[in-house]
DNA sequence: TATGAATGAGGTTTCATTCAT
DNA sequence: CATGAATGAAACCTCATTCAT
């Protein structure tokens, strides 16, 4: 007997997202190359010290040792810098390299596996991460990216809901789409928090805490059963 | 029988959140306050229209038809205006006016509403919601504003949960505050998503299967029963 | 045999040098005189406190708790009440209540009592003449009054001297004009030195040192013998 | 025997007094040097005839035909280009190229001719110091400056002074410090009164008389001697 | 007389961007 | 490809002064 449940579309992603309008050719020489990596370099180090805003083109130059008239030959302005930080971490976020567990493994621990991925990869580019939120907030091509980062993992969620929906191993009442939205959102939001935002005065919990009980509560919330 | 649980401590949530340092007296005089109120009328029109870095103060007073003096006589700057704008969405978020369900309703009611009031109240202060996310990523005093607001929602839940623990109709095994925070924060990422940032290109799902679906997961991920 | 001698002309020094077009007629009222006091005050304490440029109005209104609005009652602006706080000081400065010295008496008593009479009214008005220095390099009708006030001891002096000329007990080849500026003067600065602009990281001398070698040059510049 | 007299302690003062905080490097390149050069000529003209406080950033530019910007390339503000202002007329005053007196020549003609060359450095720079004095009455950076310029001259004539007092020329009872005090401000406010402060309406002397009148009472006030 | 809210002109300062060298 | 001096638009903020109450 069949298992109708949802499907999802697969979504046409760009190979990488940032490579928008914002995105030009490498220079062609190995001094340039050398001269738009300090930068780039430069810029990752300032923004992350004064954040988005605060950050002058004046002083990404001083960073990277170079004039500013220099900064042009690269990057159009902050905008353009920027989008090329945000890139290096780009290629990390979106496939954490997850350590390869069986396809047929249990889907709890799958799904273990992802959201420790996730953080993990969340905390390596924390500061970029921090930065995007920033800038996502100030400019819509930004926003843009972080949309597409977002849906990126939460579709590839959505997928893997609708798999097991299929398989019977999890609650088919629930769209699949719309519950990877809900529990994708759940622990992105938790690794913004533990990285970027912070608890304030709270007692910050320890990380281990945190994944596992976003794990638990996905599973719990799909009805997904740990194998045993 | 004892069923011990979590405990979850009071927080001392000061009665307005949004009164710091950057809200002062109001003014005395009728005068004054009719001034006052058409300056903070006005700002809450052009930060909707422009963002909160693109306008001007000269944007504000125009608005509200006054000189750049008199914007001065009630507000040291752009911060204060805006502390004084969000401060009208502040009591609205903070008590939605949830329909009174009865105390000892079933807890798959009370959660439901709860959810529901939460993203009403979230639509009726969408403009003010995202300026908020843009502001507190720009300005420490507003991320903590944000916090302290995510806070108030999400330990008012960690109580509910712990309550829930105790009377044995909820997954004893997670910390109440860790499963507020996730829940929490799904919740008010899908209202922000919803409301705010949008869905992109993808079609947008019925508000009442967000809420529904919240909801749902909500309840699952706490393996909390409906009654019946 | 007479002496020839210099002759010093009459000053016409109007009775309060101060009262310029700056200064108008007092309040009739009690109550007018009140405020007007205490506005005056409030201003001689403020000004000293912040000095005449860094002064707002409002600091001398709220100094004097008054409402801006009532100090367009009583003067017309910064610089009248500046010349209304200074006019305090002027009698004072004028006649420095010397300790009544025969007129016959021994010269050089004469010219040590004035000396220290003047530094004593200048110990009494410090703040007063460090405003007077201040406004005087600003406004130009504070210098014709700092002008008037020297000029007044300054002919004091030059009378004093031509008529020790005339009685053969001072140096008949200097002008007494000349003379008593240049000696006025070197008091005038020795004063302003020592209460008002300071050593810097020099050691301050005792005013009795830096008064009793000003009136021994001065005895010696003039070639006046002290009597015995 | 020996005349023991007063010792006046060296003072270390700066190679350039006004190389104070206010003084930054003087750019590198050619273009920058001379652009910088304009707008210190064209502040000076303007100081000069606006005065400091009524002299705007926008005077100075315009005067020097650049942009705003560019003042801020090599200037922090006004005070800082008073300051390089000022250091032109530094060198002048502090060393006012005497005409060589023999070290053995008359004590009074070495003192005439010392008097005499301030006059002169006084007159060449008089309406730098007129700004000075107005600016010092406002800024205690440069109310240091002009306390150390007078001190220059003070300790100057003060071990000179010292020097007389051991060889027995002079009065040995007056602390020489003391007495250079007074005896350099007398000097010092006469060519304030004459090249600056003005007389009034009194009638003003003649350079040379003020000249000789202060030469003459500087050294009966030591009681030294003309020679011959 | 007293009040204090409203006014608005105007100088300062920043910094992205250009372009001659 | 690199330099860095020059540009100038644009926004903020102060505070003396007025005037309706």
């Amino acid at each position: 007997m069949e298992t109708p449940g949802f499907e999802v579309e697969e979504q046409d992603v760009p190979p990488s997202m940032a490579r928008s309008s914002l995105l030009r050719e490498l220079p062609s020489t190995p001094r340039g190359l050398r001269t738009r990596a300090a930068l780039v370099a430069a810029a990752r180090r300032v923004f992350g010290q004064r954040g988005y805003l605060d950050t002058r083109l004046s002083d990404i130059t001083e960073a990277a040792k170079c004039s500013s008239g220099t900064f042009y030959t690269y990057f159009a302005g902050k905008e353009e810098i920027f989008a090329a930080v945000m890139e290096v971490a780009q290629e990390d976020m979106m496939h954490p390299g997850m350590p390869r567990v069986a396809d047929d493994a249990d889907p709890a621990e799958i799904i273990a596996a992802s959201n420790r991925a996730y953080f993990e990869a969340y905390r390596r580019n924390a500061d970029l991460m921090g930065l995007l939120e920033q800038v996502a907030g100030i400019d819509p091509e930004f926003a843009k990216l972080r949309r597409n980062r977002a849906d990126a993992f939460m579709f590839r969620n959505a997928r893997s809901i609708a798999n097991l929906q299929q398989r019977g191993l999890a609650d088919q009442e629930v769209d699949p789409v719309l519950a990877s939205r809900a529990l994708s959102g759940m622990v992105s939001r938790l690794a913004f928090t533990h990285f970027v935002a912070g608890y304030g005065d709270s007692e910050p919990p320890a990380l281990d805490d945190v994944i596992d009980t976003a794990t638990r509560l996905w599973l719990n919330a799909l009805h997904i059963r740990p194998a045993g």
